[in-house]
DNA sequence: AAGTGGTCTAGACCACTGA
DNA sequence: CAGTGGTCTAGACCACTTT
């Protein structure tokens, strides 16, 4: 380790990233080819594809046949977050975690959510509405919409039991899917639920996962104000 | 491609993803080791590898020496998302770009500022505040803090020319950040400078990016209401 | 047409870690 | 200590693009 022979892809990654970060190699800059930094290095090419692979899945370079390697010119960064299931992150928070199921209804949606679910108008789907507590203050309130058609052993799920974040989470496989964040002012209604004035600003969340060409579930979580949600770069 | 046997990396992971995707391997499994699937896809030991270490990278497996290759109990979802220039995420809506510098002046920061930054509180920053308009309409109002001993170049740009937010993300690299979003209702200073009433809810982001061990910048952006931001998951 | 990255292979050795 | 994943190598052929 100490001497300058490195064989691992991984130092092979971090100095050519060091030289990025050095702007050896600035912004837009060719680097030399595969073979090329193969022979610098004393490794074999495969061992140099590996770490530019790396560095071209985190948006460091770009690569194009022929074209060679290039400094990418930054032009998105891209951020990343773990969702935990709504339990575990109250529990990292320490704090008790309780949930109260408000509603678990098969019935039919409104239009914007058989839209989201690519359900016709006149189809049903299971509605739970609940609200989940870290020691006893309201945290989140969830509405959530599932699709029996895609989920039919959700029917035999005590929701009342076991919240159908985690049970979802933990049974469904899915695709794809859609998280979308905004702000919004409370309503009355929501108001009254979690316990705080009107019109104060939160943040909410609308979740949409797919199974193939078969929607899973959308879900809305509307957190108690102040929540932050931390993303990694 | 017609026929049973794919060499490829990607068909290997489509057709394992497929098995769990099924449950033929429900969650917390343990599939066959890399020389078994090896043979039955009648492929090398590395192709396997390359593909099972995919499903690893997206959480969906979990490995481990010794122990194989488990479906993962999901506990967690990873969402993400490309943070584009303000520029370009206006353009991108047909919009036209234009933006307003309200104040660009090194000066000494609060403490909570210096504290970010981990600068001393006695020592200066650069703090730049701006508006970014979409066709004419206050779009984000961005308050912006750079630690110019980490970036002495920034001193020589026309920062009314080029926004610091596109300069710096195509000029300085950085090694990691941080990304926190949260709702905020508008106070009057804001509401004034956007045009909004008060107590709306917005939503803010503030990313703090570092280069080493120093940091580069912390900014706080503040959209303008109803605006979303979306992930994929 | 030629150059560069993308991938496959077969074999080898290493590094963890569970039994 | 034995089994499984992690990685390296050398060579080969392929696929995409730019020239």
């Amino acid at each position: 380790m100490a001497n300058g022979r490195a064989h691992t892809w991984q130092d092979i990654h971090e100095r050519i990233k060091r030289n990025i970060i050095n702007l050896t190699w600035p912004p837009g800059e060719l680097i030399p080819g595969e073979v090329e930094l193969a022979q610098e290095y004393g490794c074999a090419r495969t061992t140099v594809n590996r770490a530019l692979r790396e560095l071209a899945a985190t948006g460091v370079v770009d690569r194009k046949r022929k074209a060679g390697t290039r400094v990418a010119k930054q032009k998105t960064r891209q951020v990343r977050a773990e969702i935990p299931v709504i339990r575990t992150q109250v529990e990292a928070q320490g704090a008790a975690y309780r949930f109260q199921l408000l509603e678990n209804k098969i019935k039919q949606p409104s239009k914007a959510i058989a839209k989201t679910l690519n359900i016709k108008a006149s189809e049903v789907a299971l509605h739970i509405r609940s609200i989940h507590y870290a020691d006893e203050l309201p945290f989140i309130y969830e509405d959530r919409w599932i699709n029996v058609k895609t989920i039919p052993k959700i029917k035999q799920v005590d929701l009342a039991q076991t919240s159908a974040n985690e049970w979802l989470v933990q049974h469904v496989p899915f695709t794809s899917g859609e998280f979308v964040i905004q702000a919004q002012n409370t309503n009355k209604k929501l108001a009254m639920a979690l316990g705080l004035s009107v019109d104060e600003a939160i943040l909410t969340s609308t979740r949409t996962t797919w199974l193939e060409s078969k929607s899973v579930t959308t879900v809305t979580l509307k957190y108690s104000p102040g929540y932050q949600m931390h993303f990694e770069i």
